[in-house]
DNA sequence: TAAAGAAGTGGGAAAATTTGGGAATTATTT
DNA sequence: AAATAATTCCCAAATTTTCCCACTTCTTTA
């Protein structure tokens, strides 16, 4: 059950700082608290977490032999750049520049959030990545997982 | 409980010294304190261990028999390079030298924490392990591990 | 459509963190 | 034993982060 969602525009202040949007906030909080962890994820965005989701995913991970060549190069992977967040007393959080810098954020970025998790997008490469028709592409797994639906 | 989590980009100052990031220092001292071991890791970084976390996994490395000559090879392995620090009063620690040269670290480094130990990267590997896009690669224990997060 | 409340923005100022280096101390070399 | 190098202590300047308050904008309601 996927508690967040929502598609949120925001802009990076003077400071660095973002104001997470007040729904976002009661999603979180429903949720088990303002507290995040944020990491690299693919395609060039962030991945935003709450805590209480990280921990579950974290627990999996630490399970691997790190001295398994690959496993190793996967449990790097899934931390790379992980740090934890909390919002400060007006909700903004900070993220880190290394991050921004991962995720090509200057000014103007979206929060997308679905399925317990947020990704972090500069506007510039969200819009690139709406804007670009691969529809067609996907008939093969909208046919699989959506067809069904309409079964029921 | 892993409790070290973050990615931090440090510099050696002119005598060599690091100084521990201050959120690093928070969760060492949750962790039982700034004493810290150091050893040669794989891939070019270092590790550095609370000393708490290595006195654990040392143990279980002494209780190998040593007459086993891939035991013994782990052994050397695991020992090479290990060496004892502590910060100075300053909360910054100095790095060996031959540690340094073996982790190709002149000035600008990255601490990566996770999982109760850090690892010790040269910023220059560092950033090309992160730019390299291996994605892909791990669709089989990313699977694995996240996939069945959504069941829940 | 005015008023009230909520949401979001901006920035001054205090606090905390980080950087840099002088000087004292200890260790090493010759 | 003197000279040199390495390590450590300590303070001060510079930078970053955080706190706090005020202002603007947007939304809702009467």
């Amino acid at each position: 059950m996927g508690q967040l969602l929502g598609e949120f525009q925001c802009r990076l202040d003077e400071k660095g700082r973002v104001r997470l949007p007040s729904s976002l906030l009661r999603q979180l909080n429903d949720l088990g608290g303002y507290n995040l962890v944020i990491n690299r994820s693919v395609d060039k965005c962030l991945m935003l977490y709450p805590k209480v989701v990280w921990d579950k995913i974290k627990v999996k991970v630490d399970k691997l032999n790190p001295y398994v060549k690959k496993n190793r190069e996967f449990i790097r992977y899934f931390y790379r750049g992980a740090t934890e967040l909390s919002p400060d007393s007006s909700e903004r959080i900070l993220v880190p520049k290394a991050l921004m810098e991962y995720a090509e954020i200057e000014r103007d970025l979206v929060l997308f959030a679905y399925n317990n998790k947020i990704e972090v997008w500069s506007q510039a490469n969200y819009d690139a990545w709406i804007s670009d028709e691969k529809g067609d592409d996907f008939s093969d797994i909208g046919e699989e997982i959506l067809g069904s639906l309409n079964d029921e």
